[in-house]
DNA sequence: CTGAAAGCGCTTACAG
DNA sequence: CTGAAAGCGCTTACAG
């Protein structure tokens, strides 16, 4: 009978557990510490003696040990999967918010589940319920604009279930709002069309209904108006963030005689619809008409001339949304509001208005 | 002391579970069955009395019964998430591919996690694995072009993780493949322009690691061919997928004395390139010029004039994989392969050539 | 066609 | 700082 080897720790791998993942007693018995310890490891617990901590955290990476989601989920009642929630934004601004959030997942060990609705049917706070209760999700994100719906943050709120708003104003308690100040990138448009010498100046809004757009209107107009402009109620046309809708509001706004020398839109795809119109119409961008977007999306690049824009950085905003769910609800409170500031980017559709 | 009150069948409502949500064995209990007899009935086996079947699920539609993911996922070894893996195609198809999924999974009781990753890493192959075996997913997607990666496909069958791959051809089991025909598509391409006249003709291409770019010039090239047109090599140009590569290739083109009288772009992307240069140049599309896109993306509608195009149907084909996913390897077998056929969409890029 | 026992891999509640 | 017992809500393997 020949000896029993010694086992030595860096003879463990993976191997040895013969097809199956290592599970929390197999690094029990390894480590001889009982699994809750382990488990105290697992959950960076505080009552652990350093010394026991650094061994079987060195087993734990020897062996490729992760601990099981399904497991700690079913104990915990809580899945270590984040929600993200949305209503048919542009396709950018989903993958770019998606990546964000991504960004702040990677080695946490939550991974991201994506839930599009349409908020515009009567019963989808209840398709969100069912969604987070199902999956017992740790928590959501919620996107504009489904962000700006103090019914569904109720809900949410109703059932336990953690969240964070994007949206451009403080809508909710600082620990659930990453705000995204949409009234200053207006403003920056504004003042970026007064300094070049613009006073005709015409706005083509978002919906009514949506808080951005209320907020880029306002920051636009109050912006204007504190450098003396102000703009009349004929030179601010609703549409409704399509390219369509900002035809429809070109075509009103450059067949009158008198016509404005810049347009703000408040997002780019109207933008490319003033682009359309100026292109039909032989009206020349910027010559005799400047254009600023909102978004500063693939689209603003592939426009000729290259449409200036406000740039929000989007992912980065669904990397802070992201990143405030896992973090424990301590350390989020008495920080300042998570924001995430929009800037312009100025290319090729703006210039001083003719003579 | 009152009479116990009788209970009815339609007494029974979720607030009875005080707060908690009803279990397998509320259910089994109100039921008056074991709860192997449940689990049966949540499984679709068919060792269960109709009768009983139908009284248990009346019992658990009443009460709101759902059963536990986590705890399945932990009893199954294998979690109720479908993965979704791409490496950085465009914002919308990602986005539809994402919506498409979800139609197939909706009302499953399976999910949609996201996991974008950068195939030029060295290890992203093993960045999956952890993803899926860590998640124990239940099956992965494969979107181009990380699908056409047979190193990835091996070691998801090597950890037994089911996988669909979506690609112009079928480069796997037929039970695994949704295929795109990205062939065809590029063929009826060229009998459109040839239909409409034109013989000097050029192709930029996407890169030759592609296999949709293979498959879309041989598609374009084999079809001239069969109508009598021969492309030289002069006339064919390899590019990037992106506006600026398109942009690039088109100055070649476009500049030489004996231009082309109609490009076709592997993408639209590159067609928006095209546009940009031919518009530099002041070369009238589609008076001077005719062409094609590939994708029909929003940005086909948006450049001007609407820029005819290949469309496929990106919803379509993710519904399809995920579907395929979430069947039994039994309804699999023995049917056709899964395909998605691309078609022309004419818009106003193209006209006969100059006499 | 139905059920009692054991187990999936973790955590909680309690004890020391 | 550490551990033994019970439990999270299901399924598997076995028995009848």
């Amino acid at each position: 009978m020949p000896a029993a080897k010694k086992p030595r720790k860096s003879a463990i791998d993976p191997a040895d557990f013969k097809g199956r993942a290592a599970t929390i007693n197999d690094i029990a018995r390894l480590a001889g510490v009982s699994k809750k310890t382990v488990s105290r490891i697992i959950n960076r617990s505080p009552l652990v003696r350093e010394e026991t901590r650094e061994r079987v955290e060195a087993l734990m990476r020897e062996v490729g040990y992760t601990p099981d989601p399904l497991a700690r989920g079913l104990a915990f009642r809580r899945s270590f999967l984040i929600g993200m929630v949305y209503d048919n934004p542009t396709a950018q601004f989903i993958v770019n918010m998606q990546y964000g959030a991504l960004d702040a997942l990677r080695g946490s060990g939550f991974e991201l589940v994506v839930h599009p609705c349409d908020s515009r049917s009567p019963d989808y706070i209840d398709g969100v319920r069912r969604f987070v209760q199902q999956q017992k999700l740790h928590g959501v994100m919620l996107v504009p604009r489904v962000s700006e719906d103090q019914a569904l943050a109720d809900m949410l709120a109703s059932i336990g279930c953690r969240y964070t708003r994007i949206a451009a104003v403080a809508l909710d308690a600082h620990s659930r709002m990453v705000i995204t100040h949409d009234r200053d990138g207006a403003a920056e448009a504004a003042d970026y069309l007064q300094t070049l010498g613009h006073r005709d100046i015409a706005l083509i809004t978002g919906p009514g209904a949506y808080r951005s757009a209320i907020e880029r209107t306002e920051g636009f107009v109050d912006a204007l108006s504190r450098r003396g402009i102000k703009l009349p109620k004929s030179r601010v046309l609703e549409a409704g963030y399509t390219f369509e809708s900002g035809v429809a509001a070109a075509e009103k706004l450059l067949s009158a005689k008198d016509r404005p020398t810049a347009i703000f839109c408040e997002n780019d795809e109207m933008a490319a619809g003033v682009y359309r119109v100026a292109l039909r119409m032989g009206i020349s961008i910027p010559r005799q008409l400047s254009v600023i977007g909102y978004d500063d999306s693939p689209l603003a690049s592939r426009l000729w001339p290259p449409l200036t824009s406000v740039r929000r950085d989007t992912r980065d905003t669904g990397r802070i949304a992201a990143a405030m769910l896992i973090q424990s609800e301590d350390d989020l409170r008495g920080r300042p509001v998570a924001s995430v500031r929009p800037h312009l980017v100025a290319r090729d559709s703006c210039q001083p208005p003719e003579a």
